[in-house]
DNA sequence: GGTCAACTGCGTACACTGTACGAAGAATAG
DNA sequence: CTATTCTTCGTACAGTGTACGCAGTTGACC
């Protein structure tokens, strides 16, 4: 996959889009589009189509409008993509949990989790330098409420979030990859599996692989792939927590 | 990103690539290339200047020939990519530790993220139904055992397995993104947020994210990025090793 | 040795991409 | 009324993966 990056203009200008505080221009003729119609179709089509299919053209487009029209809107595609970034963040519920970090945490990790499923062409785009918009910062105000006052040192806080939302990335990732290769292929992987394993046992001698062997059948007769990614989220962010928590302990209790 | 996917041919096909089991040709005149030779270059492409620039055309005048030719070698872009993961996983030292899990899985996270930085494109390349090659094969065998008689059922070995490969992945991944954006920009990131912070707080009210400020300030003077890297991917391993090792222990002494 | 089938290399073409440039027209300030 | 600013958007450019078909080379068989 290749990665979509962020606009790389000046922060001025920016901050501006995210906020919605550039200034009505006075001089020309009116704007027929607004920034958020034209964010609208993007998310639109990204939902509906994938990142890939979110060409300027194709959304200009859905809007009836040539191309090079955004081009008076955004800088460019990279801060299309920054306000569409911060647009979904506003959909996330937010609900606090209020006194039990573990339940706060797992609550932080299944809106994340939502929110990929619901427009999986986010785990695309690269957040290192996450665009500064105003859902961006109550989700990340949001996140740091639920491990805020249970002894963890700042740096630890942001660690621990830090954390959860990989987690949640890569596990969502490998179920919506896992999703659209099935219907892609047209085959369950236990069917892609039968499909390989005799040319591979012919050319590769899977004798010579007997714990991926035992171990890839159990996975393949016990599993079918939604539940299998179900239960692969629910396992890892157990063992996470669990993690978590022995540190969490070691804080709380450190002079023992 | 885009992601980059696999070929969809036939598994004959595929295997025969992965294996070289590609029976030599009587009739025609000789090749010029290899399929060992071209993945060598686009290898040396990929690891130089991104999956990005590893077009088909690249590769080909890398090699002094026409793009055309290399479709003799590969049914399509996907196989080589194929070829390209099985050859590179040939490179871990698989380095088995016996005995001793938690320093096995430590071992497998280790070896993995360093293929991972020294080949930052696979981290573009999606991997459900990865193509099944003598070296992939045997990257899974070796992670299994890691793994193998400490009381965890094959399914929960293969989740554990997964969760660890997820978790690296994801750990690179943002450490590269840094590492790129950083190079990209010309600025680190606490550059990136100073310049930011003014607008920001005239335009969006800091006041209201004060969990936020008072973490992001902490983060931003306390860490440098190659040094906040490397201390969230131990922070991180170790939080997941714990995790793992709470259920070891339930395992162990069930009836307790 | 001649013939034919199989094989290799590869030029051209197609439908895409993001976006730089600049022309044509509309709205308003003076 | 004019000058300025602002809009829409056609065209162009350098890329992408790869389908198609042609020209030339080689070895198998008669």
């Amino acid at each position: 996959m290749k990665q979509e990056h962020s606009g790389s203009g000046d922060p001025a200008k920016s901050l501006e889009l995210l906020w919605r505080r550039r200034p009505a221009p006075s001089r020309g003729p009116k704007p027929a589009l607004t920034v958020d119609g034209i964010v609208a179709a993007a998310l639109r089509i990204a939902d509906a189509d994938g990142l890939a299919a979110m060409s300027m053209r194709r959304v200009a487009d859905e809007l009836g409008v040539g191309a090079m029209t955004l081009y008076r809107y955004f800088p460019g595609k990279g801060e299309l993509l920054d306000v569409m970034l911060d647009t979904v963040y506003g959909d996330l519920p937010r609900r606090v949990v209020p006194g039990d970090w573990r339940a706060a945490l797992d609550e932080v990790a299944r809106e994340n989790r939502e929110l990929y499923l619901r427009h999986p062409w986010l785990l695309q785009v690269a957040i290192s330098r996450p665009p500064l918009g105003p859902n961006v910062m109550a989700k990340y105000e949001w996140e740091l409420t639920a491990v805020e006052g249970i002894g963890l040192t700042d740096l630890e806080m942001d660690a621990t979030v830090a954390l959860v939302n990989g987690y949640v990335h890569g596990a969502v990732r490998t179920a919506v990859e896992s999703r659209q290769v099935i219907q892609r292929s047209g085959m369950t992987d236990k069917e892609w599996w039968l499909a390989h394993v005799p040319h591979l046992d012919q050319i590769g001698d899977l004798k010579k692989f007997p714990l991926s062997s035992r171990v890839g059948t159990a996975v393949g007769s016990e599993f079918d792939a939604p539940y299998d990614a179900e239960h692969a989220f629910e396992y890892g962010l157990e063992r996470l927590l669990d993690g978590v928590s022995a540190l969490v302990a070691n804080r709380t209790a450190p002079e023992g």
